[in-house]
DNA sequence: TTGCTAATGTTATAATGTTGCAAATTCTAC
DNA sequence: GTAGAATTTGCAACATTATAACATTAGCAA
């Protein structure tokens, strides 16, 4: 088994929020898209942890930052972060995480531990592949998946564990 | 190929609510629970088509009926529905879909039609095993899982196809 | 500059879901 | 049958999440 996913680990986060920033700047130089500094900060705050995040915390914390912001100013930049792959809402949460795959072309699927909130995204090929499969037996034609696992991560079941 | 699904194709959609309302009362006998007449009706409303229903769609015609309801008393039934697997939340759409699998222990794949906006719900065991070997992976042990695709129908499709 | 487009500000409101407590109903044990 | 317990419902208020509509500003190009 290898060993523990990031988000179930100590780390360096500030390391991860600088990558997802840099990653963010050259994907909409890319995508000739305006990283504006609200976005920006948006994007920053959703990857304050590895927890989802909802819209009204990021607001919370930008009125904390002294900007003047109303709820279109948070769904609107997470809509364009979610356009561009930087960012995803979790269904099952309404909530937001930092997408940790933005290179790849991938199909998420998201690993949500109820002890810790932590979130953990993979790319799952075989699960994308055995749903288009049985989308395929219906004469289904899909167009996006949400894949949301809620369970314990390694790191809540060994606390349990070993009391 | 196998032919189109139910929701997918014309049928004497009556019978479908009557079954569900059958396998409901046994069900509910079952496990020692009261059907009473809040939530069958509101299973029944549930289960007037494919599509799901919101829950504020379900009080507005308990409204109508001149029953006497606020929110608390829909979403209470449609717990107590969900609880004893009669109903699903489709998380994606904040709404409630008749559960066509009473009878198995299933893991419900949802697919679901932007067009039309049908419903059909599969019971994918390839599905969910690769779930779970995903998460096995990560040493995750999985709980819950959330599984909609959203996409075109074959009904939907062959309107677009054939103009 | 001028004019166009994208982005943001602002106000209000819609849609979805919950809490808490009191009243009524149903079940259970005697 | 009746008293007491447990479940279910009624009801009011409220919390959370998301969007609509329109005015304003910022960036950019001719």
């Amino acid at each position: 088994m290898s060993p523990s996913a990031l988000p179930y680990r100590p780390h360096n986060h500030d390391a991860c929020v600088a990558q997802a920033l840099t990653e963010a700047r050259t994907i909409c130089q890319q995508h000739n898209a305006r990283l504006t500094p609200t976005r920006e900060r948006v994007l920053e705050l959703i990857w304050q942890s590895h927890k989802p995040l909802g819209a009204y915390d990021v607001l919370a914390v930008l009125a904390a930052d002294g900007h003047n912001a109303a709820p279109p100013t948070v769904y609107r930049a997470l809509d364009f972060l979610q356009q561009h792959g930087l960012v995803h809402r979790i269904a099952s949460l309404n909530a937001f995480v930092g997408c940790t795959h933005t290179d790849k072309n991938h199909q998420g699927l998201f690993l949500i531990c109820r002890c810790c909130g932590n979130v953990l995204e993979l790319t799952a090929p075989d699960v994308s592949d055995a749903v288009r499969s049985a989308a395929a037996d219906e004469a289904f034609q899909p167009d996006d998946m949400t894949i949301e696992v809620s369970g314990t991560c390694p790191g809540c079941t060994s606390d349990t564990a070993h009391g």
